[in-house]
DNA sequence: ATGTAAGCGAGACGGTACGTCACGTCTTCAC
DNA sequence: GTGAAGACGTGACGTACCGTCTCGCTTACAT
């Protein structure tokens, strides 16, 4: 009969910590101090900080958010990139969501959590206003629908939890409108990658190692 | 008189465990110990972990990377593109990169070394390919260099830290191209971001709050 | 809440590491690590290692031993004897109990704490055996007790923790023997310290500084 | 060529550091520090602490001291008890000498190195004051000599380095008279341990284990 | 109404890491 | 070659947390 107040206390609590410290030093120590609340209410809940957090965030993740369905693709984009921005925006997002990706990197348990939630969740801007463009023929059906949800997404992502300034007026339309163009661009259909003013062999040899003595470069 | 060989070792040891466990479980002993060296060798270098974060990282990313110069925008963009493909590839950086990116949202000194690391490094994408390009006439002065930034670097960047699903062959040359062509739309120039299909004004009304309970939906 | 058989698993470790290394040497970590205990049980029960040392030796030297009671001078002093004997005997204590002694020269605590161990545990050879002979008329009441415990326990300690050799059979009642006889001339009795073949005033001229330069002689 | 100055500001220093920390505590660097000097003049000199104090130790002792002649078995006892008392008073020796006699008790060569100082210096008490008593016809030649010298050193011994009170005056030479007496007595020699009151044979079950638990009891 | 089960906090336990200090060893320079 | 200087690994310091585990206390359901 675990109690539910202690239950929600817990949960926020993890949140707050999950944003101060990131997922790596959280400790279910600091999260039952800061519920007010001893450890073994914790460890009565889940059998571990791993699934303690998986829990916690699988089922945060699945508050629906509202999909867009305006019957165009520039209008689908403009209020997607409009959800993800209000979404990073938030205080606890901001910090939460960069940090669980970078630890998904070694933990395949929270790469797959945040796998399942992305999916569940969505079903997703690929499967959905992508689809529907294309339905619609807005879209080729030849589409890489992977690379699409990067040219989407990966602008955005980028300057909110990365670059993380602030956006000019103006910046989400823009960025739908020019998203928008490039999706519809042939150029998105894999069969053709030639480019307007090819570059016969460029690649290789311009590109130096870049691989330091012991370390790798850090760049992005 | 610190020997040399051994700082090399204490490099090689951080950023493995930077690697490993991220920095925020990053241990000064566990470092130590993997350059099989003691805690002593460690503090005559560096006054804490942040300090030896901080310089080894900044040491790294001044390895100077090329900066492609061909003489057209799509090629440099190329160029650009498959050089960050090749470092986010790399074992050490895919897995330090984003875990110090989350980091920077936390820690002010890290944001501003790597800000400081990518500036001194590259001075940038925006400040050099991109001005080249308005040089050249290829891209409209008023063009926002901010934004274009996010538009090259995004995508790429989403795709291998982030989905970390494998590149299909092609992706480079296509997304270089397609971006490209993003960049030469005059959507691209703040004035006018009259949108080809326009949606009036539907933003903020149909996105509902999202925020749940207690934490922050967790959703990119 | 300390749990007794931790404690007492440390107790053990502790005079073991006396008898090991001595007190100088003594280590926390050591004497936890030896108990199979961590450090923080230490410092829970002792702030400090001199304070662990005083309580565990203090408790140790409570532990009553049975005091003669006889009836005769000698035979009292012939059981003190053994039991000064069987406890100097002991691995431990053979080892230990110089230790400290050594220590108390150098640490007022040691020595306090060790006074009083002796004191509350006997009361003492000379307020008792001492105390019960002048009683009976063995002893003259004029009698310096101090000197008097010398003589008592001098010869057996010098023979057990410094020279360490073996006693042949008969030594304790010989000594006892002796001892008795010599308590009970009246030379033992201050006023008339003559001697049966007085030596004027010898002393001074005889003996030289002996002081070298820098140290001074290592003899007993 | 090692320079003589340095030297004895060394062999002074590892006197000083015996004195106030003890063998267990002492260290080169405190040595070469206190004697203002590099620690490699130290190991140029002596490879190990155990060496370098073994040493100086060995050295010191050899000073020899002068041993009393006087023609009676008595005053050579009071003059050689009044040259221990100048030599265990000195500060340096009351320190070292007990803590040097504790360390023998876990280091063999220690107790080597002494004993064979105690012999080179002495050869010895035993073998030349009793000698020339029993030359004298003063001693019976059947005496127990280790117990003699038990006798005659012990009671100081204790009363300067374990009991560590003032000597009343008169002590010494009622000492001296004392032990003389006893030395003469019949008792000393080992055939008839006779005892005055003889008490037949009580030991064994009068002196209860008196071992506690873990440890072993505390007592001098 | 009482007994039993379970949630709860408190906190002792063995660990790990902290940042510092002292040490014995070894190497590098100045004389 | 003698000396000082100091970097090196080791190990201990006393503190702070951590995850685990064992306690009494209290609450609440079932008898």
């Amino acid at each position: 009969m675990l109690r539910g107040d202690i239950t929600s206390a817990l949960r926020a609590a993890v949140m707050q910590e999950l944003a101060e410290v990131g997922y790596g030093r959280l400790s279910i120590e600091r999260v039952a101090r800061r519920a007010g609340v001893g450890k073994t209410a914790v460890y009565r809940r889940w059998g571990s900080k791993l699934a303690m957090v998986l829990d916690i965030v699988s089922e945060l993740a699945v508050h629906k958010m509202p999909l867009p369905d305006t019957g165009s693709l520039h209008d689908d984009l403009e209020i997607l990139l409009q959800i993800v921005n209000q979404v990073l925006q938030h205080r606890l997002a901001a910090q939460v969501v960069p940090d669980l990706l970078a630890e998904a990197a070694r933990n395949p348990q929270i790469a797959e959590t945040l796998q399942a939630a992305l999916r569940a969740n969505q079903r997703n801007v690929a499967d959905l206003i992508l689809g529907r463009a294309i339905e619609r023929g807005e879209l080729s059906p030849g589409i890489d629908t992977d690379a699409a949800v990067d040219l989407i997404i990966g602008p955005l992502y980028w300057r909110l939890a990365i670059s993380r300034t602030r956006l000019p007026s103006g910046y989400l339309p823009r960025l739908a409108a020019v998203t928008t163009a490039a999706l519809r661009s042939e150029l998105m259909s894999p069969p053709v990658p030639k480019p307007a003013a090819p570059a016969p062999k460029p690649a290789a040899p311009v590109v130096a190692p870049a691989t330091p003595a012991d370390g790798a470069p850090v760049t992005a």
